[in-house]
DNA sequence: CATCTTACCTTGGTCAGACCAGAATACATA
DNA sequence: TATGTATTCTGGTCTGACCAAGGTAAGATG
């Protein structure tokens, strides 16, 4: 009627549109035709090539870089890229966004990680790791009044912990759990002041961690973390059963 | 000049375009205006009241359809949705295509659940999970000589044992670790003829364990584990050394 | 009046062609 | 040769359109 209807639908393979476009390239940078650094072909020709408009190519495409195997530089080009851990944090912010009670859930898989990275650490971490260690324990010290400062310097030295493990992926993990829990439980220091034997747990526990890595020993760095997760469970506990915990939303 | 400059162009917060309506949907979602099951207006009002056009608005939907918080039917409309793990699956799918070489560290995380999890089973573990860990060691004794089924089997009961800890957490972090290690370790189990005292330590380790979660011993289960991990990675050093391994890809 | 049909509207899926702005590069000039 | 400018990419975005199938409500039927 109107006007045209020649061309359009379905030119060659596969699924349709968007689907086909990115089993392609998913192919493609699984296969290793296209690895970390290649520039992919401008996204005209591209969109041309595999016979597909090219707002649908561009959905391909980001949806790629969300998972971080590419990246769209604007006015330069697409280039292969080797993923992004931060991909994950994305997904377990997400994942966890409202649920809350899945927090302890989610604190068990770090507790898993820490525990396996303190041993690590205990093996391999080197000069370098025990000065940046010595310095997030001074930083607890400091902080130990100041409720923002102080969960800051805690993280960091767990962090630091996870570090001196030196595997790419239990960093990786824990930072992603690390930022759920943080988004979750903002305020959890804030319990601090209640039991104020809690300070002298927070310094003691955290030099004897760093004195079993020092000392070369897994197994004496595991146990002394765990009880320090422990501990702190129980403190948690207590300050939840013993009051009313105060809480801010934003 | 030319002509027309009256429209386009920031409309008002924010980014810039795609930037903008991600990152505006997202929070939707982070805070919980959105929630899962809920239905997005239809694309076209969205894209007009966001003041992008439709082909911006779908590429971050799109996005979000990847990282699985939304779920794009045909016809129907855009439905939120809870996370998927699967979406771990595909991120490491891609993090790990072609650096084999970090499969020991993945490895490390992968224990790193494990003895995790494998606490928590000592724990938690119910009747039918202890049935579940018996017909798994069960079938590790059947296909002790089939190196196929055999390394299924192995999986089967590490995967009852995570699933016994009972941590939606460790339960995902594990199944996509176990994915990436079997694609990458296809034949590991292979190296099973060489060393007949394996067949012994398979069995028997796996039968310890399984003891220690019935025992109801976390710190036992854990040690258990630890070793069982330790001498497989004994097991596999030895074959590197003493033998040319043949290997086989796919 | 209840049920079944059917036409219409909605909604995602896709396309085509256009314009902008800044990065890359070629080219002309000093 | 060095430098500065013009041209060409290239991604970023917009507009407006068409298609096909899901939903729904009006109309036909028993």
């Amino acid at each position: 009627m109107t006007a045209d209807l020649e061309i359009t639908r379905l030119r060659e393979s596969g699924g349709k549109g968007f689907e086909k476009v990115f089993a392609f390239l998913r192919e493609r940078l699984l296969a290793g035709s296209l690895r970390p650094g290649d520039r992919l072909i401008p996204e005209r020709d591209l969109a041309a090539q595999l016979g597909v408009s090219r707002p649908i190519l561009r959905e391909a495409l980001r949806a790629l870089t969300v998972l971080g195997v590419v990246e769209i530089r604007d006015r330069v080009g697409t280039i292969v890229r080797r993923p992004d851990p931060s991909v994950l944090n994305d997904f377990f912010t997400f994942a966890f966004a409202q649920q809350s009670d899945v927090v302890d859930d989610v604190m068990q898989a770090r507790i898993a990680i820490e525990c396996q990275a303190v041993r690590l650490a205990a093996e391999r971490a080197t000069v370098s790791d025990f000065e940046r260690l010595q310095q997030a324990l001074a930083r607890i010290v400091d902080t130990i009044d100041d409720p923002d400062g102080g969960s800051a310097a805690d993280f960091d030295f767990h962090r630091a912990v996870v570090n001196a493990g030196k595997s790419e992926t239990l960093i990786v993990l824990h930072n992603s759990l690390s930022g759920i829990l943080m988004r979750s439980h903002r305020g959890r220091r804030e319990l601090l002041q209640v039991f104020d034997s809690m300070k002298t747990y927070l310094i003691e526990d955290h030099r004897r961690i760093f004195d079993a890595i020092v000392g070369r020993d897994p197994e004496h760095a595991e146990r002394v973390l765990r009880e320090h997760f422990a501990i702190g469970d129980d403190f948690r506990r207590r300050a939840a059963i013993g009051e009313s915990d105060a809480r801010s939303a934003s």
